[in-house]
DNA sequence: TTTCTGATTGTTGAG
DNA sequence: CTCAACAATCAGAAA
């Protein structure tokens, strides 16, 4: 508590090593003004206040890297879990309309989420599975973009460039199958 | 003003 | 296979 925040995310490493990749981050606001990410991560080691922070320093320690964030680059799909707290996130805030912690509703969401059915979870699952589909032709919409010229800055000319041949939207969007459950 | 933080679990990506 | 990072959220805190 002395030093305040010790744990420094990446974007913080940056500024103490080189101010540089900072003024980098500074047009990103029109994308994602969240730029940090939480890390908790697994608490298997309950290292809260390290073990990416640590393996990052180490690494910056020595040469400054350079994530390479791409604003064209398709955030990972939303998991089951994600897609339940959705609507979790919604019923919660009803009920606790004063509250403002993100992370009293993660804790209730995880509470609620483990005490959640195989067959409950079964519709957030199937639509987190179609999240993935659509995250993966998005990535290939990007690793095409990539190879097509990434460094094409000012667009001259409106280019309908990502239509990939391929399938286009075909897949039915109701597929509700009959859930059968398969609970153990 | 702008960026970061918290807390949850799952999934993805890289080693 | 295993570990680490990151996905949304929202208001407050810090620089």
């Amino acid at each position: 508590m002395f030093c305040g925040r010790l744990r420094m995310s990446k974007a913080y490493l940056f500024v103490l090593c080189g101010i540089t990749v900072l003024i980098l981050s500074n047009p990103r606001r029109g994308f994602t003004m969240k730029g940090g990410r939480s890390k908790s991560e697994t608490k298997k080691a309950d290292s809260k206040l390290s073990v990416k922070k640590g393996a990052a320093a180490a690494s910056k320690s020595t040469k400054k890297e350079k994530p390479a964030k791409d604003p064209n680059k398709p955030k990972r799909p939303a998991s089951a879990f994600f897609v339940f707290m959705e609507e979790f996130r919604k019923t919660y805030k009803e009920k606790h309309p004063n509250n403002k912690s993100v992370a009293a509703v993660g804790k209730a969401g995880g509470d609620k989420w483990k005490s959640l059915s195989a067959a409950e979870k079964a519709p957030y699952v199937a639509k987190a599975e179609k999240r993935k589909a659509d995250y993966e032709k998005t990535l290939r919409a990007y690793n095409k973009k990539l190879a097509a010229g990434p460094a094409e800055e000012e667009s001259e000319k409106s280019n309908s460039e990502v239509n990939d041949d391929e399938d286009e939207e075909g897949s039915g969007e109701d597929d509700d199958e009959d859930d059968d459950e398969d609970d153990e």
